[in-house]
RNA sequence: GGGCGGGUAGCUCAGCUGGUCAGAGCACCUGGUUUACACCCAGGAUGUCGUGGGUUCGAGCCCCGCCCCGCCCACCA
């Protein structure tokens, strides 16, 4: 192996072989497991998002390979409607060109150009990632298949009557020029006014001029530019100030024209003045007044924002903002304008192009949400599907009980086209194939047109889970991996897509979608910001990998991610990953140095073994640090399961990286140098084969997260029999079995033991430490006090290689009192004291000492209040009561122990 | 206006159903030419766990009030 790791030539290396192997593809064999990425936009690149959200699900995936499930992973991109558009659009846009100077079709067929020219990129960075995605089952929400889908379902819908369209107030992006649904709409606080207007009451007085009129009413409106299409003016039912203004009627400043005063409960009564301006084709509470009122609906503003005719001559043509000032300017010029207040609200934006929506009348498509939201409900509530964290399944519920109808066409040409035909007979119907004629009246194609409009997005996105396993077709596909088992995504899609995808589901499958929703955070940066491109504050995981590498990218995002908690991330972070990599390589480097030197021995005879079954040959001669090893492998193991399980991916790397750095790098390595550079050949062979055993094992746990390096490893070790022998199908490792610990030795005795040594060594290491300055004739004597002969035999060994180690001049037993203690082991076994000698600072340790006597002694009178408390005693489980004996026990043998160091500094 | 999340070491965060829970990594300080690794090793210092009450034998952990930061939802013109 070479002394450096490249990341970059084996990250580069692998994945082709994957793919082209046909790793990822599902093995057919064993229980399902699949997933659906959520499509990223075509248009998309890469971002930080991402690769949380996919790296999450990798690991998901590659952990239940492992387990030997049958795994699938389907990828697929998103056409992403308006955004698609845009993009295409401002590309004419450097030719001179808009979209309608191509029309309608050599548009479309110019955004598919633009899709299989750069629709891959995304796509291909997955594969940067390390994505063990079945690319042969990749999917685009445009594709023939899925477009099947969509044509199928609104049919049924359609057909159903669950579709069906109307003139309604919708979101209008005027820049975009079609329809929004409500959750694509980004409301954003608003430093605006608050004009207050005069409405001259009919019948007070004659003139133009609004001062000239006694008696008027006072409107307050932050929209003064919507005042040529107000049709009354409203007030409280229940408010006495203006009862004497029901059926009254007003001028509309600048028009002339009289309007009624209506109570409507509508109106609250502590706003503004309490009379509020009704313009019912441009604002969704008007529109609905305006409903209950039967009044005239003046749509006076055009698709890109502009005025129209009804606006009045003095305002056609004119931007609306544009309109507003100036109907600013002549309310006031007309002495119309009373005063102007600041006022701050939310104003709503295209979550696409930001810019300022409309509320707009027009003819669009809906579907009714409230039969298709019910069972969905139903699912989360009864738990056959699980959200985690938990606390999501409230924001659904809330929102699914007061769900809206869905707006669903799109003013845009891009997208599945709304598969509703009219004829000129006058009949309408839906098919999802385009008709040679009219079912109706038999005309001929010629005769019969479609409507023009597209559909939103998600839309399709909402049939992903069965669309891309080949519905509407009845498919093996959809037979064995239907329903899905995990979706993976960010909260801020729930709406959008996690609870279509569940009434889609519902609807057309009869069974839910996914069995548990993972969210995961939001990507932010050191500052708490979201990442996004326009503040430019977005880390590019390419870069990253550029630099750290996919496994330190993938590393470290795991170990800093908490389930629905944000993800605040900065650049050197990567480090961690980055260094793990190199530790890892750094062992493995070690291992098979010390492995050479061992005649015939075999790394792929420990390739799907588990801790134990190489050590078994001679288990009477395991060292209590091999035990401890294979005891501690089991337990990292158990945590990482356990993590994994419960998608809290922060404690599976944690439980992997403390196992492979400090128990089996700082520990074990260490202490088994003693018998790798040992003269005793079978010792040898057996500390290889239980190294090859662990680190096998370390490998495959450490594989879903860092799948490069892995298999780069198991490769040069040779733990694998061939190039495409992947480590991605090693089998998962297994706990020991009990007969097998128990062969072994395996106890928890082993552990408390090796603990115990540790404390010694690392009291050894202090004091090494603390003297490193004096003279050679200055050593340090040992002083060990353990509780049991039997430990006391044993430390005194390890004490004395240790003494040797560090040129202590004598290691002592002491004996008497201290050997006459607990008889457990576990609680036998304490820390060891230390006797000093030598030039040390005598005068700082001895203050150091009595601080924690001091403080040892605070703690003890604590403890004994507890146990002299009769409620305590009473009330606390007996094992707590034992505990804080224990605890007792502890604290005055620490105490005598700090006693003796001290009397030995005297 | 409603709902949710967060406020724990200088920084980024862990702390599961109340009883060694005061932790990790980074940064910092001290020491290290020990034959895997300085992207390293060994050792060390650092916190009235946002705040004020309450429940309990016992509270970062439960309850109530308050203060910050962030997110989501909402038709107040």
């Amino acid at each position: 192996m070479d002394k450096h790791y490249d990341p970059k030539a084996v990250e580069a290396k692998w994945y082709p072989i994957w793919e082209n192997s046909g790793a990822f593809k599902p093995s057919g064999k064993g229980r399902p497991y699949s997933v659906v990425i959520p499509p990223p936009n075509v248009t998309g690149i890469l971002h930080m998002g991402h690769a949380l959200n996919d790296t999450i699900q990798d690991v998901l995936v590659r952990w239940h390979r492992m387990r030997g499930d049958d795994t699938l992973w389907i990828p697929g991109t998103d056409h992403a409607g308006i955004a698609t558009q845009n993009v295409v659009e401002k590309a004419l846009r450097k030719e001179g060109k808009r979209r309608q100077d191509l029309g309608r079709e050599a548009f479309v067929q110019r955004v598919w150009e633009w899709k299989k020219q750069y629709g891959g990129t995304i796509v291909r960075q997955l594969r940067a990632l390390g994505c063990s995605c079945d690319w042969s089952h990749e999917r685009f929400t445009m594709d023939e298949g899925l477009s099947r889908a969509v044509a199928q379902v609104f049919t049924r819908l359609y057909d159903e009557g669950l579709v069906y369209r109307g003139n309604y107030i919708v979101n209008w992006c005027p820049r975009c020029g079609t329809a929004l649904a409500d959750d694509e709409v980004e409301h954003e606080p608003n430093h605006g006014h608050l004009w207050y207007v005069r409405y001259p009451v009919v019948g007070s007085a004659a003139g133009v001029n609004g001062e000239a009129y006694k008696d008027y009413i006072m409107v307050a409106t932050t929209r003064p530019e919507t005042l040529p299409g107000d049709t009354a003016v409203a007030v409280n039912p229940k408010d006495e100030r203006y009862l004497h203004l029901h059926g009254k009627t007003v001028i509309l400043p600048l028009t002339g024209r009289e309007i009624p005063v209506l109570p409507d409960d509508y109106v609250e009564r502590e706003f503004g003045t309490g009379i509020v301006k009704i313009t019912p084709a441009h604002d969704p509470n008007d529109f609905l007044v305006g409903k209950r009122h039967g009044l005239a609906e003046i749509n006076i503003m055009n698709g890109d924002g502009t005025m129209n005719d009804l606006a009045g001559a003095a305002y056609a043509g004119l931007d609306r903002f544009e309109c507003r000032e100036r109907i600013v300017n002549d309310l006031e010029s007309g002495g119309f304008l009373d005063h102007v207040e600041d006022y701050d609200n939310q104003v709503g934006h295209c979550y696409r192009c930001h810019t300022v929506v409309e509320s707009r009348l027009s003819p669009q498509w809906f579907v009714k949400m409230k039969p298709l939201a019910e069972p969905a409900l139903e699912a989360v509530k009864s738990g056959k599907i699980a959200f985690t964290p938990k606390r999501y399944e409230n924001t659904y519920f809330n929102w699914m009980e007061g769900i809206r109808d869905w707006c669903i066409s799109r003013q845009i040409w891009w997208g599945h086209r709304i598969p509703v035909y009219y004829c000129e007979c006058g009949h309408e119907w839906a098919a999802a194939e385009k008709p040679e004629r009219c079912p109706k009246c038999g005309a001929d194609a010629s005769k019969i047109t479609q409507d023009p409009d597209v559909l939103d997005t998600w839309f399709s996105s909402w049939l992903w889970p069965f669309s891309t396993l080949g519905w509407p077709d009845s498919t093996d596909d959809l037979a064995r991996y239907y329903p899905t088992a995990d979706l993976c995504t960010a909260p801020d899609i729930i709406f959008f897509w996690v609870a279509r995808m569940i009434m889609a589901g519902c609807k057309f499958m009869g069974e839910v979608p996914f069995r548990n929703v993972n969210f995961h955070g939001v990507v932010r940066d050191a500052q708490g910001r979201k990442m996004s491109k326009s503040l430019g504050n977005s880390l590019d995981p390419l870069e990253i990998i550029g630099k750290y590498s996919a496994d330190a990218l993938r590393f470290t995002l795991m170990q800093t991610t908490s389930p629905g908690i944000d993800v605040f991330i900065s650049m050197d972070k990567f480090e961690i990953g980055r260094n793990f990599g190199t530790k890892i390589w750094n062992a493995a480097r070690f291992i098979q140095m010390h492995a050479g030197k061992i005649p015939g021995f075999s790394f792929a005879a420990h390739s799907g073994s588990n801790p134990g079954d190489a050590a078994g040959a001679a288990p009477e001669r395991l060292s209590p640090d091999d035990r401890h090893i294979l005891a501690t492998a089991d337990a990292a193991l158990a945590a990482m399961d356990a993590a994994l399980a419960g998608y809290r991916f922060q404690d599976a790397a944690l439980a992997v990286y403390d196992f492979v750095w400090s128990q089996l790098c700082d520990w074990y390595l260490e202490v088994a140098k003693r018998d790798l550079y040992g003269a005793d050949d079978a010792r040898r062979a057996q500390v290889v084969a239980i190294l090859a055993d662990v680190f096998g094992r370390a490998l495959r746990m450490i594989h879903p997260f860092m799948p490069f390096v892995t298999e780069e490893i198991w490769h040069q070790l040779g733990y694998a029999t061939s190039e495409t022998d992947s480590i991605s199908h090693a089998p998962w490792p297994e706990p020991m079995s009990g007969e097998l610990r128990a062969a072994l030795g395996v106890t928890e005795e082993i552990r408390s033991y090796v603990n115990a040594r540790h404390d010694l060594i690392t009291a050894g290491r202090a004091v090494r430490a603390g003297i490193s300055a004096l003279k050679p004739s200055d050593k340090p004597a040992f002083v060990v006090s353990a509780k049991t002969p039997e430990a006391a035999i044993r430390l005194k060994e390890e004490a004395e290689l240790l003494a040797g180690f560090l040129g202590a001049s004598s290691v002592e037993i002491l004996s008497g009192e201290h050997l006459s203690g607990m008889p457990t082991a576990d609680t036998a076994l304490g820390t060891i004291g230390l006797k000093l000698s030598g030039s040390i600072d005598a005068e700082a340790e001895r203050k150091k000492a009595r601080d924690e006597i001091a403080k040892l002694e605070g703690f003890l009178r604590t403890v004994e209040a507890k146990l002299s408390n009769e409620t305590f005693l009473g009330k606390a489980p007996p094992a707590i009561v034992a505990q804080q004996k224990a605890r007792r026990e502890e604290l005055l043998a620490d105490l005598a122990r700090k006693r003796a160091v001290l009397a030995s500094l005297s």
